[in-house]
Parts: C-alpha cells; structure tokens; sequence
DNA sequence: TCGGTTAGATACATTCGTGTATCTAAAGAC
DNA sequence: GTCTTTAGATACACGAATGTATCTAACCGA
C-alpha cells in the first residue's frame, strides 16, 4: 500500500472552511495556550496548509482574537431555573465547572501578553462577561421571588460566587468540586445575603436554614 | 571616545556570582514573564555571558525554578501587629498589594506550563504559601485576643481575604485599592466572621459596628 | 609565584516558527 | 463548457533562541 491516506479531493470554501479553521484554533488554544499555538498546528489540525490561514489573519494575535470571539459567539447557555436562589446557584456553578475550558483559556491568554494588543477592557469583558450575565439573571429572579433585595446587597457580595469559582479555577485548574460549590454557597454567599437582608429588617434568615447543622 | 564603556575588569565568583545570575534571572520574569525569558536577557543583564549560565542550568526551567526558589528563601515580612483582627487585615492586605509582582510571576509561570516541570503541589505551594502563614498569624492573634474562634468560623471563610485578593490581581494585574480592601474586610470577612461567632453565642457582633452605615 | 579553575567573550551549528512566493487543480459563477 | 477565484501543497528566506565549543585571562588556593 502506498496510499496511507486517500486524498479528501474535496475543497471547503467560504464559511465551512473558516469555521473549520477557527474551531481548530480554539482546540490548539485549548491544547498548547497561547504561546504554543503556531500557525502549523492550526493549519495541520485543519487538514489545510500555512498560507490559508495567513490569507485571513495576518498574525498570531489576529488569529487567537478571532478564535475566541467566533468561540463565545456560540457559546449559549439556558441559565437554569430551579425555583430558588440556592438551587439556581447550585445549578449554575456546576455548568460553569463543565465549561471550565473556557476559563483557562482565557486566562492563559491573558497572561500570555494578549492583553497588549486586545483591549484590557475586552479581554476582562470575555473572562468575566458571560458569567456575569448568567449570575445577574439569576439574582434578577430571586429578587422577583422576593428571596434577595439587590439595593440591600453590596455588588462586591453578588458577584462573590462566580469570583471565588475564578479563583478556585486558577488555583487548581481542574473541575471544581461540588464540596467547593456547596461551602461557596452555604457557607459565604447565602449568609451574607441574609446578614444584608436582616439589617434592612426584610425576610430574615430564610437561607440560613440551609447552613448545615454542624 | 572610542571607550564607550570601561571594561570591569572584576570577575565575580561562587555565592555573588550565582546571586547576580538568579536576581536577573528574577528581574526577567517580572519583564517578560516565563515565555519571554531567554538566557541571552538574563546573560546581558547579569553583566555576563549565556555560558556561564548553561554551566549551573540546563534549561529555562531550571533556571526559573531557581530563581524562583532563590527570591522567595529571601522573603521575609513583618506581619503586621496593630492591635486588632480588621487593622491587621487592611495592613496586611495593603503589604500584600505592594508586593503583588511576586504572585503575577507565579501565576504567569503557572500559565506558561512550568507546572508540567514543577510539582503542581510546589506551585501552589509558592503561591498560596507564604500568604496562608501570614494570614494565619494575624489570625490566631485575633484568637488570643478573643476576636475569633477559629473552630467555629469555616476554612474557607479564613482563607476568603487572600482568596479574593488574589482573584482581584489577577483580574486587574495592578495596585489592589483601597476601597477593595475594605470592601473585602467590611462587607464580607468581618460579617461572616460575626454570623459563625453568634451561631455560637460568643462575643456577638463586635466586629459589624466596622460595616460602613451607608 | 605557580597552577588549576572558571568567568566571560566569541563563534557556530541547529532547530523552530514566521511570512511569502509559486504552482496545481478544485469549486462555483456565468 | 469556460473562466475566475482560491484551497492546498511545496519551497524558501529569514530571524530568534538554543546549546556547544573554543579561547583568554582573571581568580584564588597551595
């Protein structure tokens, strides 16, 4: 045999083609980070040659930034609906230690030095963007349930558990565990919603009861 | 002028040669980070050439590792004593924004993969290391003063102001401001250290007359 | 003062990624 | 069916960093 791989002898164009190319940029990001990622690898793992790629982007930057917003441009998530704030966040940190790849690459990114030719604005809004947004959706309906009152609530506390998820992702860079999820909650986040609540003399102590017993 | 630079003319040797190389290896990777460092940098800012490093390391990460090491067997800190748990904190904190170069390094070389040569345990060791002991100190003198029972407040509520503090460099990667600090010392550490100490019916609420009264 | 060690300078081969140029043939438009 | 575009293969020049080899003279101990 001295065909080892039959020739595709197809040729993709226009968006396949480019989508093709992003999708395997993003798994070299995934794969290598920033640094490592050159423009053979994308190249190869797109079962496509260097110069196809320089036709669109004319550098590495270029072509990571394009990768990543073609990437979060995607990424669509329902936010769960459990019923209750404590449900809701349960729910949503796990789906977030799902997509933890998303994360890492990021971050990777923005040590790497992308944060010199991406804005640093930009670079902050991919990384804590989307879960910002999922988080705010879900303290928006527990407000409507009548389970928090954003005035009362400092905006350093909302964004506590997404915060302590970002640092627990950076210090192990694997899943994060559901005991790290459950203390985040229990232990840090719903008491201090309660302290706020109790101090403005509204529905006091309705999460506490979720503190474990000990 | 054809001298444009008088030739030392002085060779150095053993512990102050080493020294020289491992500060400008250091000095390095605050500059460049982990990728950017190349031997030829470190060479030309120890004063020397790349042969003399090659002879002591192998490789760049053997080189960063030593360097590393080298700065943080250097590093000593007076914790600070002012008398209560907050004022520790807010110095502490501030010590901490001072010296925060050291953690984006560790970070940054995380990121760019030394933790495939470094044990993922002494990375996050360094990491976390010396800012859990100082943490630790300035908490059990709050305990000897009867500020805080550390059997009743959770771990992760122990660790919650470094933790967040280094969430916030890495999402800024500059000065940490004040208005942080106390965000994380008034609205967070001290209210959650007063819901476990009044579960426990000790000493409630002394710290929560601190909470800014809006 | 002599002699072994090694700092520091210089040169070199090598490797790896970049970015461009050139050619062919497949895809799609008309 | 013809024509234009461009995917994909291949080759090349270039630069940057690596790691080694070689030489000299400064250093330090005996």
């Amino acid at each position: 045999m001295d065909l080892e791989k039959s020739p595709p002898q197809q040729r993709r164009r226009g968006e396949e083609l480019e989508d093709a190319l992003l999708e395997a940029a993003w798994q070299e990001l995934e794969l290598s980070g920033f640094t490592g990622l050159t423009f053979d690898a994308v190249a190869e793992r797109a079962h496509t040659s260097r110069p196809v790629l320089y036709r669109r982007w004319p550098d590495k930057t270029a072509l990571v930034l394009a990768a990543i917003r073609w990437h979060y441009d995607r990424d669509a998530v329902d936010v769960p609906d459990t019923g209750s704030l404590r449900g809701d966040l349960y729910e949503l940190l796990r789906l977030a230690s799902d997509r933890r790849v998303e994360m890492v690459v990021m971050l990777n990114a923005q040590f790497a030095g992308l944060f010199s030719e991406m804005s640093l604005g930009e670079v902050r809004e991919r990384l804590v963007g989307p879960r910002t947004v999922w988080s705010s959706i879900v303290l928006t309906r527990a407000q409507e349930r009548g389970e928090i009152d954003l005035r009362v609530v400092p905006e350093r506390v909302q964004s506590l558990p997404f915060d302590l998820f970002r640092h627990e992702l950076l210090m192990t860079l694997t899943t994060v565990s559901d005991e790290f999820i459950a203390s985040v909650v229990d232990e840090i986040f719903l008491p201090l919603v309660d302290h706020y609540m109790e101090a403005n003399g509204d529905l006091a102590g309705q999460h506490t009861r979720y503190v474990p017993a000990d």
